[in-house]
Formats: structure tokens, sequence, C-alpha cells
DNA sequence: TTTTAAGGTCAAGCATATTGACGTATCCGT
DNA sequence: ACGGATACGTCAATATGCTTGACCTTAAAA
């Protein structure tokens, strides 16, 4: 079991991590390179899925860059009409963003690449540590949510 | 418990992947910035230290980079005397790369909070949760492990 | 001895991020 | 109704990190 004393468990559990986290985001990543978009597209249209009728301040305070960094890659899924904008009813001033059909399409396209890797180490490491896998993460998510 | 059929699921999970590296590592990105120094650094004098007498070909597989992206990083470190590099013996081409003291206190200090982090969130989580999340990341590498 | 492998470096190009500065529209408190 | 704050968008300058291509030295292997 994992001994968080030892520095060779230590090494062991941040190399996992690293090639984990590198292995989830890969598939991703070739995707969008063949259409000529990197990780922040998918982030984008990744949070707007999960959060609809989100703000564009809203989602640069999740993705965690400046606004001038969101610009251009927002700029470029408006325009291919991956994402839509509509000024919110309640404050004129806020721009909703929300995924068109096919932006639906691509961001779950994107997404079942990774839930198909994730579903294959279901099967392998079992349901009790996917649980586990999940539960860390999420207490790590935790541990920095209100750091801003 | 996590189902991954549900896309509700799949977006939760994804997302605390995503804020769970980000968190695990903000605290060493941001004593690497105080020195002036960035996360290759970091994957640098980490992979020496996991795997000592490391040859520069067998660091930039584990990197993933090209060798003119490791260059000015591992210069740097040495020029600071933070790592160390000396011709193999039975292989006068190859440079083997071992830290050195301070190289070693370093890496250790930037891995001690990452650690802490990790035991915070194992006194919340527990033994079987932690223990899954290893598991879970191994098997994630692995996938991905001899893919070049 | 010719070829291959390991390592190092220079150069050009591209992508992505930053900060700073402006401009516009809209909301809100007084 | 006015003045300040907020949300958004964009231009510019700059820094950084990574890529490919080319070239060189040294040393091992065929």
């Amino acid at each position: 079991m994992l001994d968080l004393k030892n520095p060779l468990s230590q090494q062991q559990a941040m190399e996992a991590f690293f090639f984990g986290y590198q292995a989830f985001t890969a598939k991703a990543d070739e995707m969008l390179e063949r259409r000529g978009l990197s990780r922040v597209h998918q982030r984008i249209v990744f949070f707007i899925a999960r959060y609809p009728n989100l703000s564009v301040k809203e989602l640069l305070a999740l993705l965690g860059v400046s606004k001038q960094a969101l610009n251009m890659p927002l700029r470029q899924l408006l325009e291919m009409h991956l994402v839509e904008s509509v000024a919110s009813e309640t404050d004129k001033r806020k721009r909703l963003l929300e995924l068109t059909a096919e932006g639906a399409r691509f961001e779950q396209a994107l997404r079942r690449e990774q839930v198909k890797l994730l579903e294959r180490v279901f099967a392998e490491a079992g349901e009790t540590a996917v649980n586990g896998w999940l539960a860390v993460n999420l207490a790590l998510g935790e541990s920095q949510a209100h750091t801003d």
C-alpha cells in the first residue's frame, strides 16, 4: 500500500499522477490538434457544457487565465459556430456562453474518448479504486478552490 | 458512486482531475517561480532523483520533449550546480545525470510540499481512497506507457 | 572504416501567456 | 440624473516555451 513517509512511495505517487494526467489528456489533445485547436479550446467547451449559461467572467475564473488569453481561442470557437454568446436578460453587460449543436457534439466527442479510457481503467482497477481516485481528486481540488 | 454512463458524472470526474492536478502542482510552481525556474526544471530534478544516473536520452523520453527544449533548462540546472553530468564509464557518449547535494535538497523541498498536500487529503479521503487513486493513475499511465 | 548513436548548440518560427492601456456598454448607489 | 464600478472586447509589447531543421563533435558498432 501507499506509504507517504517513504520517499520512494512519494516519487511513485507523483510519477503516477504525472503520467496518468498525461495519458488522460493525450487522446483529446490529438483530436484537437487535427482541427487546429488546443487544450484551452477543450477547456472552454468543457466548462460551457458543464455550466450552461456561464458568463465570460466565470469562465475566466474557472480557467485561471487572463481575459486576453481567453480572447483568441474563444473568438475562434465563436467564429467556428461551436459556441454562442448571448447577452444576459437580467444584466446586459454579461455575455452568457452556450454550445451550439455542433459545439455540443464536438465537446462530447472529446469527452467520450477520455471517458473510454477511464472505463478501461475502471475495469482494470475496480470500482472501489475509481471511487477513491475521484474522492482524492475532489479533495485536492477543494484544497485549492478558494485561493483566489 | 461514480457512474461513467452518466454525462454529469463524467464531467464531474474530469473537472475533479483537472482541478486536482492543478492543486497538486500549484505550491511547487510557486516555489519554482520564486527561484526563476519553471515546472520543467522540477520534472528534470524529479526524474533524476527517481532514476539516478539517468542518461539524457532517457530523460528526454520521460519528459516527452525535444532535446532543444531540454537544453536550456538543463543547462541552467547545471550552471546552478543543482545537477551534475558525468560521462558514463561503459559508454562515453552518454552523460549520466545526478543531483548535487544542493540539488537533492531542492528536489526534496518541492516534493515535500506536494506530499504534505497529499497527506492532508489522505486524512480526509481515507487509505482505501488513496490506494484507489494511485491504482487508477498507475493504470492510466500504463495505458500510454508504450506509445512512443 | 563507414555508419550509427549520444549529446550539444544555433537559428527561425510559432503558439501561448503575460501586463498595460483604452474604449464601450451597462448597472448601481447616492 | 450623475459618477463610479463592472463586464467585455481589443490592440500592443513582451516573455517564454516549444517545435523543426541543420550542423558539429565524440564515441560506439557493424
